[in-house]
DNA sequence: ACACGGACTTAGTATAGTGAAC
DNA sequence: GTTCACTATACTAAGTCCGTGT
């Protein structure tokens, strides 16, 4: 399309506008913003009286388009084909090669059983494995596990409408269902998720011919509580199931599923990662997404591509059903995929988290932060040196590095209008950023997953000036803070550096670098369990710089109550102890002041606070006691004699009898102590055994705290994000060496199986 | 040169599993 | 042995980035 007319170039997308020229930006900066150059403000506005409409626009075209192009998929498709067995000539040489290395090292390993863990497959000590665009070159699977064909609900669940039962088509029942079985969520409460369901639940009642009883028109008038009742009941039954039965249906399960778990890979034994077909359900976009609450459909083979070697054995798609499609791309780490129906994307089989191919690019992500190391020096000096250009282009890419690198953010690519607003460095726009002078500023925009990224921060004083540049008038809220950037132009900025350094890679560079650092402070003292604390805090540093969130939990806050309130009561019993040994021999009080001061610290009042909250929780126990015993018993009810019945409830009348007693001795016997704090003591107390059981309570009371502590600080932070993704396991795996701390403690095992390429690879002196 | 989509990583949450506390 | 609360895993949404075709 020509450019020429000034009409057309109102339906351009906005960056291209303004790409184009490199306008050199005032630089008396200090500081006449007015002073802008007349050019540069009349495309700037232009670009902002537009900024709404046009992307609309084109991305209505784009649909358009879309249409076009699925016509003409045939074609792309034998066109694919063609290309693939390039690309496999193109490697041959190179699979020779690995053939003969292959050999080698069977040969060098020679009797391992197919099962056992030495299987795995070492493939850190072949360096021909990290080269090369050719991923495999057999691929062997089961396919893929479909979910169940729907099943109608009984005859008296339906759904009301206008309070009337109303029978659906089963298609229909089913998204229906969707819903009700998630009446007391959050999203069925968003208006835009009912408005979404909604809509697509008419469709498919459409499509299946309605209801026989009723026109459904309005959302209002349905009442979907039925349906919810019984899924809620559904949930209970299941629960409820003998452990042994619950089993048994587990063990069923696994055993079906067994061949899909693994596939073959150059004929080794690998695992799938998700092997089963996404079951249809409605879509739970996150945050303000337009399109959440739509129907996901179900998938049917037909959809669905799968990717195997061409000698493979295609696995027998389901009765009745063709595959979609079976191709034989070994450049790609993928076993099978389909598009989704929400946006129009793929969806992908892929291998499993302890898998060589994953275990590679791991490995490689990190290595290549690592490499940063030895650029990013040059960086920093370059866009402090930029953030004074006189281009407004480079004094951008400047400013944006600096955000990237200091306040780990994202690239930040564009997004369109049916997808969640949020946004990355890139597409920053005027409304996120705040000034405070002299050098603050204020962050506050949703980041992937719509997390909302909030930091008032100092930066440096030429990246203050810079975004009052970058904001200053025409601009004004809704328009890009970063007007002449995109991640590619970033992108191809830091790949002038070192090939392949992206945006991201400041991420991970900056995240294991900070744990290293944060591991250096870490003194090698202390029990497993303080270390295992301290690594978690500089885990947790790592997790804020890259604004890893997550919900609070909701008994989080019952149970931080209730932990202090276990920590008050062992101080309790501390001071009872102590007492104690001063009952014992009066004359330790003048031989350890310190030690005893404590007691004084304890006021009647809360100490009788106290022995309350212990006798009533005494209480509580007993009484919870004997309604599972009578429990209990009833359940027996049937398969015993009634004599033997009545037996029974006679000696739990009597244990529990029993149990009153004792309670009433102890609740006499705690008023009276906390009245005159005299204590019954046997004769073979010593002040020694006491000191030691103090002693004991002081280690527990310390291990609590620092637990609390712990869980206070990460109740709202996610470590696992950080610890999965950025920090290079191998200072993980340095640290348990160093530190003498079981690995078990810092990875779970599948983490362990994930980065086996680090526990094997890495000792104490490794270092990022 | 650039829009697009494919392929892959990164992300929070729902749920299953588990082990400590009673 | 049961419950409860947390932890680990499963799931899938939502990013990044690159190659490709126009």
């Amino acid at each position: 399309m020509p450019v020429s007319s000034s009409g057309e170039d109102e339906d351009k997308p906005l960056k291209s506008l303004t790409r184009r020229n490199n306008h050199v930006i005032d630089l008396d900066e200090d500081d006449d913003y007015e002073d802008t150059p007349l050019k540069e403000v009349k495309v700037r506005k232009r670009k902002a009286e537009t900024a709404k409409k046009p992307r609309k626009k084109v991305k209505k075209e784009k649909k358009e388009v879309k249409k076009e192009k699925e016509v003409k998929k045939e074609k792309k498709v034998t066109k694919e084909k063609k290309k693939v067995t390039k690309k496999v000539k193109k490697e041959v040489k190179k699979e020779v090669k690995k053939e003969v290395k292959k050999e080698t090292s069977v040969k060098q390993d020679p009797g391992k059983d197919s099962d056992s863990q030495s299987d795995v497959y070492r493939w850190w000590e072949n360096e021909d494995e990290l080269e090369g665009e050719i991923k495999w070159h057999t691929l062997q699977h089961h396919g893929i596990i479909f979910p169940p064909e729907y099943k109608p609900l009984p005859k008296r669940v339906k759904l009301l409408y206008d309070g009337k039962p109303v029978s659906l088509p089963p298609s229909a029942e089913e998204v229906a269902g969707f819903f009700g079985a998630m009446i007391q969520t959050e999203h069925a409460k968003n208006p835009v998720f009912q408005k979404n369901f909604f809509h697509d639940f008419l469709e498919v009642l459409k499509e299946s011919g309605g209801s026989p009883e009723a026109e459904i028109k309005e959302f209002e008038k349905c009442d979907f509580s039925l349906m919810y009742a019984h899924f809620e009941k559904e949930r209970e039954k299941k629960k409820a199931l003998p452990p042994q039965e619950k089993r048994r249906i587990r063990e069923e399960k696994a055993k079906l599923e067994e061949k899909y778990r693994f596939c073959l890979l150059d004929g080794r034994k690998e695992q799938v990662g998700n092997f089963r077909i996404e079951p249809p359900g409605l879509f739970r976009g996150r945050g303000a997404h337009p399109k959440t609450g739509k129907l996901k459909r179900r998938v049917y083979p037909e959809q669905v591509t799968l990717n195997l070697d061409e000698k493979a054995h295609v696995p027998s798609p389901p009765r009745g059903h063709n595959w979609g499609e079976v191709r034989h791309d070994n450049t790609v780490a993928w076993l099978a995929m389909w598009r989704e129906n929400i946006s129009n994307s793929v969806k992908y089989v892929r291998f499993g988290n302890n898998s060589t191919l994953k275990g590679i690019s791991d490995f490689k992500k990190f290595e290549k932060a690592r490499a940063l190391k030895d650029y990013i020096d040059a960086i920093r000096i370059d866009y402090k040196k930029k953030l004074k250009s006189e281009l407004m282009l480079d004094r951008q890419i400047a400013t944006a590095t600096y955000l990237i690198d200091v306040f780990a953010l994202r690239a930040g690519g564009e997004k369109s209008d049916d997808e969640a607003d949020t946004v990355g460095c890139c597409s920053l726009r005027y409304e996120h950023v705040f000034l405070k002078p002299p050098s603050t500023v204020i962050f506050d925009f949703l980041g992937k997953d719509s997390v909302r990224f909030y930091q008032e921060v100092e930066v440096d004083k030429q990246v203050f000036k810079n975004i009052r540049i970058f904001k200053k008038s025409p601009k004004k809220p809704g328009d890009d803070l970063f007007d002449r950037l995109d991640p590619s132009i970033l992108n191809k900025y830091f790949s002038s550096y070192l090939p392949g350094l992206t945006a991201k890679v400041f991420r991970t560079y900056n995240a294991s670098k900070t744990m290293q650092e944060q591991l250096d402070l870490i003194p090698n003292e202390g029990t497993v369990n303080e270390k295992v604390v301290r690594f978690n805090a500089a885990n947790r540093e790592v997790a804020i710089l890259c604004n890893h969130q997550r919900s609070v939990t909701k008994g989080f806050e019952a149970g931080v109550q209730k932990m202090n309130e276990k920590i008050e009561e062992m101080r309790w019993r501390k001071t009872r102890l102590k007492r104690m040994i001063l009952q014992l021999d009066k004359k330790e009080k003048k031989k350890r002041p310190d030690y005893f001061a404590e007691i004084d610290e304890l006021p009647i009042e809360k100490e009788k606070e106290i022995v309350e909250r212990v006798l009533e929780k005494d209480k509580e126990r007993d009484e919870k006691w004997s309604l599972r015993e009578k429990q209990k018993i009833n359940w027996e009810k049937k398969s015993i004699t009634t004599e033997e019945y009545e037996q029974r409830l006679k000696t739990l009348e009597e244990d529990k009898k029993k149990r009153k007693v004792k309670y009433e001795e102890k609740h006499k016997q705690l008023k009276g102590e906390t009245k005159n704090h005299k204590y019954d003591l046997s004769s073979s107390m010593t002040v020694e055994k006491l000191d030691g059981q103090v002693e004991k309570l002081e280690e527990r009371i310390a291990n609590t705290n620092l637990q609390l502590k712990d869980r206070e600080d990460n109740s709202t932070v996610a470590l696992s994000t950080s610890k999965v993704n950025y920090i290079d396991p191998r200072l993980t795996v340095a640290f348990s060496k160093k530190f003498d701390v079981p690995l078990e403690k810092l990875f779970t095992k599948a983490l362990r199986e994930k980065f086996a390429w680090a526990i094997e690879s890495a000792d104490e002196k490794w270092r990022f």
